[in-house]
DNA sequence: GTTCTTGCAAACCTTTTGCAAGCAC
DNA sequence: GTGCTTGCAAAAGGTTTGCAAGAAC
């Protein structure tokens, strides 16, 4: 089946590069390709990783994801969340819109025009396109209409609206700040 | 000054929606506007704000900007750092261009044009358009042509390519998961 | 046999929260 | 005076890491 192939693929990429085939990584890459419809997120992965082998760690996890994120073969989600979720590039570009207010998400129309777009202006800098969910924000005519009569927050306010922010580990590397 | 009418535009906000005008909250929303093109974190924050007054609290600082989310006065801008940045909405677009290997991050161009093609988009789904800063993941020339051959990532891997994930306190709300 | 990987548990770090004191209105 | 806000310190919770045991090659 299809997944099949596409896990050939990861596991060549793997290979070629030095990297060696555990269980472990065969099953979250088969995990991922299983449901890259659905944006996983490291715990969706644990759980569907462990109903294969109960002993995967959640380290392993994060490991791998990580691996695969560093080797260009899998993009990162931001819903604002407070994590991460995934998805396998090389697919078809998502445009999602959420509104800044309420926290609704739409899946937007004209995807095939509007990835064009997108990768006419990646290329015109030079880079190489990478399919992508993009995330926009903006306000959903109801909480327009409703804004600024409403005191929309009841204090103590607290959750950056309906996104979190993130925490993480001992920092290294990173992308520079500003500019 | 011009950051005095824009602070004063902030207060009134507050105000007509209950909030009190603290002195911690004018600070933060000086600061704020006075650094309005940089993108601030949360402790780039606390370092201008406490320049002013050091007795302000990081739980302040965290409160205050969830308000001004909350509020639609604030937009976050994810780096992939681990944390958020913020950007004041109602000023232009801008748009990142980021590559998914070496992490390099560039500004594009023609960001007038981009911008009007997003509102364009925004406004087809009746959302209403909210200028923000907008990252787009792809792969720089550089690391495309050293790309299968190189293994880029020394093992163990980690740090999710070149961004970290996001942990959290105690979530609530939340957008929702998938579709 | 050597070197990379894993699992565990502890460490990290950002963000949130409980609570008593303080301040805005 | 009432009740929202603040600061502190502790808790929360996602992610990373040190290390010894295990697996890939």
């Amino acid at each position: 089946m299809l997944s099949g192939k596409m896990s050939d693929q990861y596991k060549e990429e793997l290979k070629k590069r030095g990297f060696r085939l555990t269980s472990q990584r065969e099953i979250i890459i088969r995990t991922l390709i299983e449901n890259s419809g659905k944006h996983c997120s490291v715990n969706d992965l644990r759980e569907l990783a462990q109903a294969e082998d109960p002993t995967i760690g959640i380290a392993t996890i994060y490991r791998t994801v990580n691996l695969l994120s560093r080797l260009g073969l899998l993009n990162l989600v931001n819903m604002e969340e407070g994590f991460y979720r995934f998805e396998l590039p090389g697919q078809k570009m998502h445009f999602h819109l959420y509104c800044r207010i309420c926290g609704k998400v739409i899946h937007m129309e004209d995807e095939t025009d509007k990835e064009a777009t997108v990768k006419k202006w990646v290329e015109e800098e030079a880079f190489h396109f990478l399919p992508q969910t993009l995330e926009i924000a903006a306000v959903c005519d109801e909480c327009h209409r409703n804004f600024p009569e409403n005191n929309i927050a009841g204090p103590p306010c607290s959750g950056f609206g309906h996104g979190r922010m993130g925490g993480h580990g001992r920092g290294q590397g990173g992308r520079g700040r500003w500019r």
